[in-house]
DNA sequence: ACGTCCGGGACGGCCCGTTAGT
DNA sequence: ACTAACGGGCCGTCCCGGACGT
C-alpha cells in the first residue's frame, strides 16, 4: 500500500518536528496525530511499541539527514571555514526561521530520555555518533592527525551543540556564530597541510 | 517562620533536582510533592504561579548554586587547566555519582521550555548569562585580552554544555573530559600573561 | 456500535439527572462517571467539548423528553383543567417521588450557567423556547386569540418554572397545584370558545 | 471595632452578589475574598460556619432587603399596575443593568441548595415565605378577598421568579414585562373594590 | 493487512474549602 | 484578626489496548 507508507512517513516526519521543539514528554500522541491528520489507530498499526517507538524511529530518520548534511557541507574541497560556516547558516537558518523553536534535531529528545527509556537515550547516543562519525572523516581530510581527530570532532560537535542551546535559549544567533568561527580557527590550526 | 520556609526551600531543592534529570514536561508536581514530604496544598501556597513558578524559581536558584562553584574553581591563582579541570572533575563527578542522571542542572528545563514557556526560557536564559559573566571575568584575571573574553566565554560554556549532554547521552565521561582539556589548552594559548 | 451508543445514552441520562438536581457547578464529572459507571476516557471520547457539551446536550435531551410529555398531556380533545392538572401531576409527581430534589429539568443548570457558559445557557434558552412554542399551539386550538397566545404563553411557563422552584424549595407542592388551578382558569376565561 | 463590623458587613454583601450570579457551587470563597478585599482568615472569624453560614446570611440579608423594596412599591395609595410596573421595573432594570447576570437575588443558591445543604435551602424558603407575606398583606389592601390572598400571592411570586429566570436566560426583559402586565390585571379583577 | 471505534484507568496541574498556629 | 499550611477534589488529557468492520 502506498497510502499505508505514506501516512507512516508522516507520522514520523510530524513528530521528528514536534520532537525537536517540544521534547518527549512535552509532545503528545494526540498533537502527532491531529497535525499528521492520521486517524489514531493507525500509530500502533505502524508502531507497535507506542510513543517510545515513534521517538526512536525520528530520532534516527533525523540524525541521519542531518549527517547527510553534515557531510556535504564539509565535503571535498572545502575549507575548515567554509564548511564551519555553512552548518552555521543551515543551523542558524532554521533557529532563526522557526522563532528560535527550531534547534538540535536530537537535543531535546536526548534531555527528556537521558533519564527515562533507554531505547531513545541509546538512539540518540547513535545519532551523536554517527555524526562523530562524519565529522572525523572530514577532520581527517582536512590533515588533521589522525590521533587528534576524535578528541577534536567530539569538541566541535560539543560547542555546536552547546552554542544551539545557547542561540535558542537566549533568542540570538549569536553564540552559534562565536562558536563556529573559534572553531574554524581551531581546524585550520591544527591542520598539518 | 522556621518551617514554612523550610518547607519552601525543600520543594524548591528537590524540584530542582528532578527538573535537572527529567525536564520540565518529565516532572510532575505530585513527583515534586512526594519527594518533598510536602503536602499538595503547600505547593500552590508557596506558589501561587503553579509549576512554571516553581521551574523559575528552580532554575535560579541551581543556576546560582553553580555559578559559585564555577566562581571559585577559577578564583584567584589558578592556571586554566587546573580551573577547568575542577569544573570538569564536579560536573563529571555528578554525572557518575547519580549514574549519568545528573547533568547541566538548566539544560534540561532549558530544552523543553524553549518552545512553550516563556518566563522559564528566560530564567534559564539569565542563568547562562550568569555563567557567562563568571567566564568572563575569570578569562580576563588570566590574562585574556578583553576583546576576546566575551566570544571564548561563549566557546567555553557550550562546549562544556555541548560535552555533558554527549556524556550523559553516551554514558561516557569521556567528552567531558575531552572538551575540558580542549579549552584549558586553547585559554592557555590566549593568554598574553 | 450498540455498547458506545448505549454508553452515551447511559452517560447523557445519569447527568441529566444529576445537573437537575445539582445544577452545573454542583455537578461533578466524576460523579456522572461514578453513577454511569463509566470509565473517564469514554466520557472524553463521547463528549470532547468536556463538561459543557455533556451540559447542552443533557439539557437538550431533557427539554425535548419534557417538551414531549407536555405535548401529550395537553393534547386534542383536553380542557385547560385537564392539561394542566396533568402537566401539575407530572411534575409534582417527580418532585414528591425524589423527595424535592427533581424539579424542572432545565432551571437548575439554567441559574448556573446564567453567568458563565453561553452555549449552556443558549441551550436552556432554546429548551425554554421549544416549550414556549408548545404551549403557543396548544393554547391556540383551546381557543385563545391568536394575539393572546404568545403572552400567556410565557405566563404559563413563567408561573409553573417559578412554582416549581417554590415548591421544590419549600418542600412543599402547595404552590404548584395552587399555580396550576389558578392557570386553568385564567386560560379558561381566556379562551373564546 | 467598626472595622470588623465593616468587614463582616463587606463580606456579605460581596457574597451576595457574586452568589446571586453565579450561584451557590459557582461562587469560590477566593473570589469571594478577593472581590472584598478581606484576608484570608477574616472569613472564617466572622463565619465560623465557613461558605455555608456566609450563605444563609448572604441569602437573609438580600431577601430582607428585597422585600422592602417590594413593600415600598406596593405601598399605600397605589393601584396593583403601578405597583407591579415598580416592581418590574426595579427587576428588569437591574437584570439590564448587569448585562442580564443580576437576576432573583435567592434563585440561584436556592436551585442549587435545595438538593445539598438544608441550612441554606431553609433560609431560602424563608426569604420566599417573607415575600409572601408582604404580597398578602398588599393584596389585602388592595381589596382582595382575604381566602384569596394567600393564593394570589403565590401565583404572584411564582410568575415573577419564573418570569426573571425566562428573562436571563434568554436575554430579554420581555417576559418579566409580560407577566407583570398579566398579573396586574388579575389582581385588578380579583380585587372587589 | 489496514484502519476505526470505543473504552480504560491513571495522572496531569490547578484550586477548593478548611484548620492550626500565634 | 490573620498568615501559613493542608489534603482532597476539580476537570482535562494522557498513552494505551481490545473489538469491530473493511
Amino acid at each position: 500500500m502506498i497510502k499505508g507508507d505514506d501516512t507512516r512517513r508522516r507520522l514520523l516526519h510530524t513528530a521528528a518536528g514536534l520532537f525537536q521543539r517540544q521534547g518527549y514528554h512535552g509532545t503528545g500522541l494526540n498533537q502527532i496525530l491531529d497535525a499528521s491528520q492520521a486517524p489514531k489507530g493507525s500509530l500502533y498499526h505502524h508502531f507497535p511499541g507506542g510513543k517510545e517507538q515513534v521517538a526512536v524511529e525520528a530520532v534516527t530518520r533525523s540524525a541521519a539527514a542531518l549527517s547527510a548534511r553534515i557531510g556535504d557541507a564539509l565535503g571535498d574541497g572545502t575549507d575548515p571555514l567554509t564548511g564551519l560556516t555553512r552548518i552555521a547558516d543551515l543551523l542558524g537558518g532554521r533557529l532563526l526561521a522557526s522563532g528560535y523553536l527550531d534547534g538540535c534535531p536530537v537535543a531535546a529528545v536526548a534531555q527528556d530520555a537521558a533519564s527515562g527509556s533507554d531505547p531513545i537515550r541509546s538512539a540518540c547516543g547513535q545519532a551523536y555518533a554517527g555524526w562523530l562519525d562524519v565529522l572525523d572523516t572530514a577532520l581527517r581530510r582536512l590533515g588533521v592527525p589522525a590521533e587528534e581527530c576524535g578528541p577534536l570532532g567530539i569538541v566541535v560537535l560539543s560547542a555546536i551543540e552547546g552554542a544551539l542551546l545557547l542561540s535558542r535559549v537566549q533568542h540570538d544567533v549569536g553564540p552559534l556564530h562565536a562558536v563556529t568561527a573559534h572553531l574554524a580557527a581551531t581546524i585550520t590550526a591544527a591542520s598539518t597541510t
